[in-house]
DNA sequence: GCTATCGTTCCGTCATGTGGAACGTTGTTC
DNA sequence: GAACAACGTTCCACATGACGGAACGATAGC
């Protein structure tokens, strides 16, 4: 289809040809996954459209409301009605009601950036976060995912899964070079985090994470509770105080959960 | 919850003959403002549409993994995916990143209920929100709308805004029977909101909110954030504690947006 | 059992989305 | 200052895909 030769790693090829309304939300996926408005070019070249399908699908959401466009530069982003949509999803839910008040006492008897997360395929979803005073620069946030087996979260919760290792496996198979998984290191050391109820990682440089799972009805892991602190700020006796915190705080949660 | 959906206005009659992507949306609104799953039969009601077209559209989403269907009741629903979608909107947003830090500080010293709220045309939108540990049961949510005119966050943003009469006056016509909204009351208390630096209101009963403007960039407010608290907790003193924290709060990330 | 209600599928008609190409605008280079 | 390039917008003939009525199945209620 493109008269171009080269197309950069551009695409996302919205496979066979589609009608609008899957265009639509191409549209809005690419717009809100970037972190700056873009240009229509952008956009066309990101998503493999003609300029025109592209500019009609904009014109239509502008008119909805749910995208504006800069009247200097002619970027194109989403707007907050798009977020009350969605907002609207996440207070329904009963993982994130009930976690709140947990979250925030965590957070205060912790100093630390707490998160809570829950399973979504093989990766873990950030579904609130409460950040630590103290200066940090973690970039995770929320609604963003990250493969289950990289994180802390992610590892709290595989520990009870009965498909974990099917997830381990997908995971190293998709994730590049640069990151190698070992399968069976991640295999014994979730029967660790299984035995003593709680999991640590460092998915980001010079970050420590612990975790433990939310285990309200049934033997799976409804969640994970995490906090999240500079390597350094942490010595063995702060890590002691995180985990003890951590532990009770999903052991209350689960029995509240447990009791809805 | 008990009326929760009003039968007899349904329509929004979707004015014109639209196309698929209106009323694609139209669907997705209808599912997230309903607290529980739907039921086909009362989408078509609501909305105003065929069966037919509405079943094909809930389709389509399904198949982008935006709405899902309970497989026993075969009621629909939105998925996390579409939060997904919205909350890398509002992570971007320069005002809720800054409040962040903020709230979280305000709630902790006032032991209340803290909100952020910017405006939206004639209402206040709730970007934030950090809940009081104490029982409560406020049902304000992140991501709804109320009337400006009717909580203290709005107050004290239209306290500084050039158009504050006409929306006054919009509201006004707005609001049904029970609720009236004096405009000449509310046009002189805009007068103190703006001498004194704090709004304040009780829309939901028995609880009493406190608000002040986030002044940055210009006369008007960025935003506002309010604490709200059960009416027989706030004595005259805690009163006096709240508005200071919440105005040296105000003015403290004023400053820091101003500097961004 | 029969009937009312709801969800799903089918299909002929026609509205609408489609992509190429032409047009207008801005800003960059020599 | 002219020529060019990149981008955004508008236009149009064509056929794809959306439309809604109606028919079909499956439940639940009386």
């Amino acid at each position: 289809m493109s008269t171009k030769g080269n197309e950069p790693m551009s695409a996302e090829p919205v496979s066979t040809t589609e009608g609008v309304v899957p265009r639509t939300f191409a549209v809005l996926e690419a717009l809100t996954r970037s972190p700056e408005p873009m240009r229509l070019s952008a956009l066309t070249l990101r998503l493999g459209l003609q300029k025109s399908t592209v500019h009609r699908i904009l014109a239509g959401l502008i008119g909805l409301d749910y995208v504006q466009q800069n009247a200097e530069t002619g970027c194109y982003s989403a707007t907050l009605k798009l977020w009350e949509l969605g907002a609207n999803v996440i207070t329904e839910h009963p993982i994130k009601r009930a976690a709140s008040g947990f979250l925030q006492e965590l957070q205060r008897v912790t100093g630390e950036t707490v998160s809570l997360v829950i399973r979504a395929g093989d990766d873990v979803l950030y579904l609130d976060k409460m950040i630590s005073p103290r200066p940090i620069r973690f970039t995770t946030r929320i609604g963003s995912r990250v493969p289950a087996p990289l994180t802390a979260g992610g590892k709290a919760i595989l520990a009870h899964a009965p498909d974990a290792q099917a997830v381990l496996e997908r995971t190293a198979a998709g994730i590049g070079g640069k990151r190698r998984l070992d399968v069976a290191a991640l295999t014994v050391e979730l029967q660790e985090v299984r035995e003593r109820g709680y999991a640590m990682a460092s998915y980001q440089p010079g970050v420590v994470g612990f975790a433990a799972p939310i285990m309200a009805r049934g033997p799976e892991a409804a969640a994970a509770i995490s906090v999240s602190a500079p390597a350094e700020r942490v010595d063995e006796k702060g890590r002691q105080e995180i985990i003890e915190h951590l532990l009770s705080t999903c052991a209350s949660m689960a029995e509240q959960v447990g009791r809805l």
